[in-house]
DNA sequence: CAGAAACGGGG
DNA sequence: GTGTACGTTTCTG
């Protein structure tokens, strides 16, 4: 039995005889290299809940269909403790053949949290969060040079007990960008058609270079013979340089499918995964993925998106936006003739290249140590997580929150609800238009998060809402004679009504995340260590982000705590607050020029008279 | 005017 | 893979 202390970079599963087996890539932490590990463990199980109002009969129904077991479980449903059936079974897709049979049984009333893809459950139910370090024991399987690599090892561990969290500092990531230049004579290029010219690469491993079949003479190019040695030298040199982290501009859209492409045509396998396996793309919606497993992609594109917000996400307006700097520039649809001048336009190309993934690594730098931290407070994959939409961030969150307060989670709404929820909206916030003209004696007032002190005063919640609506399944029973009017909070306009106890689930999980940070902040005001300072800071941003994310959360359609009635009544109590503040200021003098949501500018005019 | 389609980024 | 996920602008009937 052999013990590790690993940091955990991705997680999978893949089937083995006929049971699910969780695959955990990481890297042995302390050992300088990072060398590699994967650790399985076998015994983790996928789980239904089924709420039925005839639980022996249901148990009855359900063992027709042979699941591994059922149990019944108490658990809370919008707070409101219920008994649940919790029907395990023998592999994660049994879930998605049988739900629909079991959710259709006379018997059952709903299923709950079937979906919940697999891994993400295993982190969620081991308390396991990625990019952090824990303890994992088992029997080595197999330990040998790395698949990937003559130079360093990895090894196979299986897992003989639960992983046990230990938190840690962040590793030592090991992060390459890269980015193809492509001939191009008829605009945008066509991977059957037109070959790669050059792959920019760029590492905090201390690489800096461009391959390419031209610019021998130029100290950071190296020139090999094709486009196929090309390739091939990329390749060799992800992975014997052990990286982590391999990061790109518009990566999943253009350079890994282009790549893989212009691989398959020339014959080289792209087995960049730690377990040695090739590229694959995951439909994401409206998009691909480009995923490699054990070594996470990440595409910037997406990223910046939603880091900072600018009019046009252009590597070049995001490079100036955070650095102040101007990159080199080659207009796109003249690479190809820049390739063909061989004069200083073909150094002018190499630059640019250079340049391009230079600034994607700096990007990369800057902006990483948030989604870090990000990764490690809602606890999802760091590949996941920089491709799902800040609501979607704040809901994962929510889930493992859930889990901690025995809550059984509502399900994901179907596309009919999605677009059905869509056509609902909530007034927003009360704005009055500025009045025209030049103001003197202006005074600024405005409501330090007055969205979140809302949801938290009144206890805007699902789960204490008292009013008929589809999300109030837990109160539907209660008895709302029995309270007074001293047992509720009303909102204006709609007179929705939300119970004073218990504290609702939401409110509960913004006020936690509201004082972690003011203690986050006190602890940076009483550090003078620079490092430290920079490392709360950022942890204090991602916290104020996912906050941030779930003021307006009630509205999104696709959130699985949807409720139309919490969304309007927090901008109904906010319009009431600033109208009835502009109200009070009026009485002393002051006039409302301009108001917006939670503030307004007022003038002061001494004397009514 | 509503609903569908295209766009973003990349070369 | 306990999959199929954006938000906004422009076009089309």
């Amino acid at each position: 039995m052999e013990k590790r202390n690993i940091i955990l970079l991705d997680i999978d599963y893949i089937t083995k005889d006929e049971k699910a087996a969780v695959r955990l890539f990481g890297k042995i932490k302390g050992d300088e290299q990072g060398k590699n590990i994967i650790a399985i463990d076998e015994s983790f199980e996928p789980y239904i809940y089924v709420i039925s109002d005839d639980i022996k009969l249901c148990r009855r129904e359900i063992e027709e269909l042979n699941p591994e077991k059922i149990e019944t479980v108490t658990k809370k449903n919008f707070q409101v403790e219920s008994q649940f059936l919790k029907v395990t079974f023998k592999h994660p897709q049994d879930v998605p053949k049988l739900r629909d049979t079991i959710k259709h049984l006379d018997s059952v009333k709903d299923i709950r949290e079937h979906d919940i893809p697999f891994y993400r459950r295993y982190l969620i139910d081991n308390n396991v969060f990625p990019m952090s370090e824990f303890e994992i024991s088992g029997e080595i399987l197999e330990s040998y040079p790395s698949i990937n690599s003559s130079k360093d090892s990895m090894e196979i561990i299986k897992m003989s007990s639960p992983p046990k969290m230990i938190g840690g500092e962040f590793p030592e990531l090991r992060i390459l960008s890269f980015d193809l230049e492509v001939y191009n004579p008829k605009g945008m290029p066509n991977a059957s058609k037109n070959e790669i010219i050059m792959i920019g690469i760029s590492s905090n491993v201390g690489i800096e270079k461009v391959i390419s079949t031209k610019g021998e003479d130029l100290d950071y190019v190296e020139t090999v013979e094709n486009e196929k040695e090309m390739i091939e030298k990329f390749v060799a040199i992800v992975k014997e340089n052990n990286i982590d982290i391999i990061v790109g501009y518009n990566s999943d859209n253009f350079d890994f499918p282009y790549l893989n492409d212009r691989a398959k045509l020339l014959g080289v396998d792209l087995d960049l995964g730690m377990d040695g396996s090739n590229l694959k793309f995951m439909r994401r919606g409206y998009t691909n993925a480009a995923t490699l497993k054990g070594l996470i992609h990440i595409d910037l594109y997406l990223l910046m998106r939603r880091y900072i917000s600018l009019d046009r996400y252009t590597l070049e307006r995001v490079y100036q936006e955070l650095f102040g700097e101007e990159k080199v520039d080659v207009p796109g649809d003249k690479i190809w003739q820049y390739w063909d001048s061989d004069s200083e336009d073909l150094v002018k190309l190499f630059e640019y290249s250079l340049d391009d993934v230079v600034s994607t690594l700096k990007i990369a730098e800057e902006t990483l140590p948030l989604s870090l931290e990000l990764t490690r407070l809602i606890g999802q994959p760091l590949f996941d997580l920089t491709r799902l939409a800040t609501g979607q961030q704040a809901e994962w969150y929510l889930v493992r929150k859930a889990y901690e307060y025995n809550e059984v989670v509502p399900n994901k709404p179907g596309g009919m609800e999605v677009s059905s929820r869509k056509t609902e909206s909530a007034v927003g916030g009360y704005v009055k238009e500025p009045e025209i003209g030049l103001h003197e004696n202006l005074v600024q007032f405005d409501f330090r998060s007055l969205y979140p002190s809302i949801i938290i005063s009144k206890n805007i919640s699902p789960d204490v809402l008292l009013t008929n609506s589809v999300n109030n399944i837990a109160r539907i029973n209660e008895d709302e004679n029995d309270l007074t009017d001293d047992d509720y909070y009303i909102s204006p306009e709609y007179g929705i009504k939300f119970a004073k106890k218990p504290q609702g689930f939401i409110p509960s999980v913004i006020g936690n995340v509201l004082d972690e940070r003011l203690k986050i902040k006190k602890r940076m005001k009483e550090t003078d260590d620079p490092t430290a300072k920079r490392i709360l800071h950022v942890q204090q941003d991602a916290l104020k982000r996912l906050a941030n994310t779930m003021y307006g959360i009630y509205g999104f359609s696709r959130f699985r705590w949807y409720s139309m009635e919490c969304a309007r009544s927090i901008t109904a109590w906010g319009r009431d607050y600033i109208k009835n503040s502009m109200k009070k200021a009026e009485e002393y003098g002051f006039y409302a020029i301009y108001a917006d949501t939670d503030g307004f500018y007022a003038k002061y005019i001494a004397s009514k008279e």
